[in-house]
DNA sequence: GCTTTTAGCTAATGCTATTAGCGAACGCGT
DNA sequence: ACGCGTTCGCTAATAGCATTAGCTAAAAGC
């Protein structure tokens, strides 16, 4: 019987993959060994369990994601990048739903690779952020409050949250400029302007 | 043998407990029946599937959430009446995050009590959004601005993904500070200012 | 070529969801 | 109080998935 060579990074791009077909819920051991013409108890000489491929994929997608991210934002900077970044997350989110869902787990304090991905990711924003000159805490808030706004747009969106489809990339555009309205220097604390336009 | 007197809601309320104790990612039919005193096979008489059981708490869930949330904002208007929202939100999910998780899912076309529910929440953030005078397709906007920052907020600090668990609550002000920022009624569309600074 | 390692296989275990079918408990009308 | 049909909770059984044990043969190193 000749072997199928596989190598735990082939079994964690075809897991990624098939998490992206079929919902990462769905994805089941079963599923990858078939695509891979191999039968279940074989991966496990790749991966150790089915929580470690979940790790896996997860490593792998924020390595991805970061990269898309990173091409997106390169050469631009102030309001421009912002919404680069924002447009390249959520079309990378629509179309790697599963590997999506996997990289926004909290990264096990012992996987070394796992670290670094995020810290690079936590960098790029911040790179980002950088041209609004924004005093450190701010820029903390600042990363935050862009991080769970476009992921929640994100995770309502691919999950059908909206009611209706239409008129969604409008709505996104909206929630950016909003965003990137809050990152004006001033304003020390927690009053905004509540009068004046933006710019 | 004296019978346990169970009925649906019972069972849906159980696991509702139990989703927020032990993830609804571990909520297994046998944990719900355990802590019922009965054994597993009879949960089926009140509840169809597991799936039946988590559409279940989503409903109940929603209905409480719904119901918190309105008590929040009640007697407060503007920004007030947001901030409010805002953490009553927080608070729930943080409260309740097995609930949480089933309440966001998008209801089944189906489901006339889900869909009701559902309605119930989206007239509400409306009813807030209110006092800004927003022309109709702004109000779309900032209601979905408002349900994904704050839903992507709360699963990032439940789920752990903020580096620090320190000045998470000042960052949270400071988010809903900008969605505010965002509510101000003119400004036609989407295109405040790409060219410039922010400020 | 021979040996040592190791990939992939079959067989087996255990946990979970779910169904089938039984007997007792409950509700109701008399 | 009594019978009777309905419904509840139970045991037994099936099926899918994750995972482990242990075999065999391919690959890699000498």
């Amino acid at each position: 019987m000749p072997r199928a060579g596989l190598a735990p990074a082939t079994v964690v791009a075809c897991g990624a993959d098939l998490a992206d077909e079929v919902g990462l819920a769905n994805l089941t051991m079963g599923l990858v060994a078939a695509r891979l013409g191999v039968r279940t108890p074989s991966l496990y000489r790749h991966v150790g369990s089915l929580d470690a491929l979940h790790r896996g994929i997860s490593v792998q997608a924020r390595r991805e994601f970061v990269q898309v991210l990173a091409r997106a934002a390169a050469g631009r900077s102030g309001p421009d990048a912002v919404h680069a970044l924002a447009d390249a997350w959520r079309r990378w989110a629509r179309d790697h739903p599963g590997r999506y869902v996997t990289s926004v787990r909290a990264a096990v304090g012992d996987d070394e690779e796992d670290r670094r991905v995020t810290d690079e990711a936590r960098r790029l924003l911040d790179d980002v952020l950088a041209g609004f000159d924004l005093p450190g805490p701010r820029a903390v808030d600042a990363a935050r409050a862009i991080r769970a706004a476009l992921h929640g747009f994100v995770t309502l969106e691919v999950g059908g949250g909206f009611g209706l489809p239409r008129d969604v990339d409008r709505s996104f555009r909206s929630l950016v400029d909003t965003l990137i309205g809050g990152l004006r220097p001033h304003r020390d604390a927690a009053e905004p302007d509540r009068t004046g336009r933006p710019a």
